[in-house]
DNA sequence: CCACATAATTGACTTAGGTCAGTTTTTATC
DNA sequence: GATAAAAACTGACCTAAGTCAATTATGTGG
C-alpha cells in the first residue's frame, strides 16, 4: 500500500458526490484526503477497526461484506469505480467501521478522512443534498435485496442479477447478447446469499433448459424472454 | 380517513427530522402539511401509486412492505411514533411509491406534500443533516438484516429480536424480565423473513429449552444468557 | 511453461424451513 | 356474552438449498 497524492484532481469532478464542487472546493478536499494505491485481495479495513474516514474508488472494485462466526461471507455491496463506500458510519456518529473491505483487484481509492470532511460539510451545505441523493439511491437498493432475499429463490435471484447486468450494459458476439461477470462466482454467491456450490448448481441448471450458456466469465443470453420471466 | 390541521404543533417539534427548526420553519411546514387520521389497517398507499408525498407517525404504527406474486409479504420497516416514512423515492427523483404501506393500528399521520419539501430543503439547508443522520441510521439497520437474513437462521433472528426490544425497554413482572410484543406474530414473521407457521415452532422450541415462556404477546426472558447467546 | 494455489464443479446426503390442511385460541362486533 | 372472523398453533409432508468430500478447471507467480 503506497501513497502518493499527484495529478487526478480532474478525476474527482467525475465523482457524483463531487460533481456540484468548483475547482477550489476539489483542491480543498484534496490537500486533507490520500490517495492509495492497493493490490488485488488485500483488506481495506475490518470490522470493529477504528473508524477513521471513507473512500472513493478511483479504479478498480471493493467488496463490501460481514462474516458469520462460521466464517461464512455475506457481501453487502460490490463497490464500482467513482463510488463511494464506508461513509454511512460518519454521519451515524459510529466509532468503529461495521463491515470488512477489501479490494477484488489492483485498486486505487481515494481516502477521504471522516473529521475533515464533516466539517467541509458544514462549510458546503450543497454537498449535503449529493450524500443524500446517494444514500437514498444505496436504500432503495437495500430494500430490493431485502426483498429479493425473503420472497425469492436462488434461480430467480440469478436471473434478476444477470439481467441487471445485462441491462447497464448491452453486449454481443456474433448476433449472441451476453453478460460479462466482473466478478468472481464465490463473491456473486456471497452476494446473492447463497454459496459457490448452489451457484454452481442453478447457472448448470439454467443452462440445461436452455436460458444461458455459461462459458467461463461470459454469460450467453439464449433465451432472454424466459430468463426476463424467471427474474419476476 | 378524515383531515383537520389543528394543534399538534408543538409535537413537531419532538419530530428528530425537525429538532432543529425553529417555530417559525415548524409554522412554515404546517401550512403546506396535514394531519391525516387512519383506522387500523388501512393501506395508506400501494407500490406504484404516484408518488406525492412522505409520512411521520404522529400516533400508532405503520408496516412498510412488498408483495411477492404469490402475495406473501415482507415486512421493510416498522415504523414507529415520531418516525418518517417514504421519505427516500423524494430524494431520488423516484415517481411512485416503491412499497406498501398500512396502519398496524388506528393512525395519526402528519402527511407532507414532496415538492413543497423539496423546496423548504433548498431554503434551510441544516435539515438537510438531520434527512442524512436519519438515513445513515436506516442504513445501517437495513445492512444488519441482510447480515441476518443470509447468515443466521430463524431462532437466531428471533433470538436477536427479542434482545434488541429488551435492550429497548427493560420491563419485569414478579422480578421475570419481559418483553412485550408490539406487533402481531404474523407482521414479526414477515420482519424475519419467514411465515407463521415457522415462528410459531421457532417460539415453541425456546419455550421448550427454557430459554423463554411465551403467554401472547407477553415474552417471558427465562435464561437471558443463552438467549443472548443464542442471538450471536 | 510448469507447478501450485485458488476457483469452480459435481455427487451423495442432510436439514431448515416452507406448504397444506385442519384445529384451537384470541379478538372484535353486535 | 354469543357469534363470527381473524390469528395462532399443530401435524404430516415436501423441497430448496446447505454440508461434506472429492474432482476438475482456471489462473498466477516463479
Amino acid at each position: 500500500m503506497i501513497q502518493n497524492n499527484k495529478s487526478e484532481k480532474e478525476t474527482l469532478k467525475d465523482i457524483p458526490l463531487f460533481s456540484e464542487l468548483d475547482i477550489k472546493d476539489i483542491r480543498k478536499i484534496s490537500e486533507f484526503s490520500l490517495i492509495k494505491k492497493y493490490d488485488k485481495n488485500e483488506v481495506i479495513f475490518s470490522e470493529g477497526d477504528n473508524y477513521t474516514g471513507f473512500y472513493i474508488v478511483l479504479k478498480g472494485k471493493v467488496k463490501v461484506y460481514k462474516l458469520s462466526r462460521a466464517g461464512k461471507e455475506s457481501v453487502i455491496h460490490i463497490i464500482q469505480v467513482l463510488e463511494p463506500f464506508a461513509e454511512v458510519p460518519l454521519f451515524e456518529g459510529y466509532p468503529y467501521y461495521p463491515v470488512y473491505a477489501q479490494t477484488l483487484e489492483e485498486c486505487i481509492l481515494f481516502f477521504i478522512p471522516g473529521k475533515e470532511f464533516i466539517d467541509f460539510t458544514y462549510r458546503n451545505p450543497h454537498i449535503s443534498l449529493k450524500i443524500i441523493s446517494g444514500f437514498a439511491k444505496k436504500l432503495h437498493t437495500l430494500t430490493r435485496r431485502i426483498e429479493n432475499l425473503t420472497l425469492s429463490d436462488v434461480p430467480n435471484r440469478l436471473a434478476k442479477y444477470i439481467m441487471e447486468e445485462y441491462s447497464k450494459s448491452h453486449k454481443v458476439i456474433l448476433s449472441k447478447p451476453f453478460v460479462l461477470l466482473n466478478i468472481s462466482k464465490s463473491t456473486l454467491a456471497g452476494y446473492l446469499g447463497t454459496i459457490t456450490e448452489t451457484l454452481s448448481r442453478t447457472f448448470k441448471k439454467l443452462q440445461d433448459d436452455n436460458v444461458i450458456e455459461v462459458r467461463g466469465r461470459k454469460i450467453f443470453l439464449i433465451d432472454i424472454d424466459r430468463l426476463r420471466d424467471l427474474s419476476k
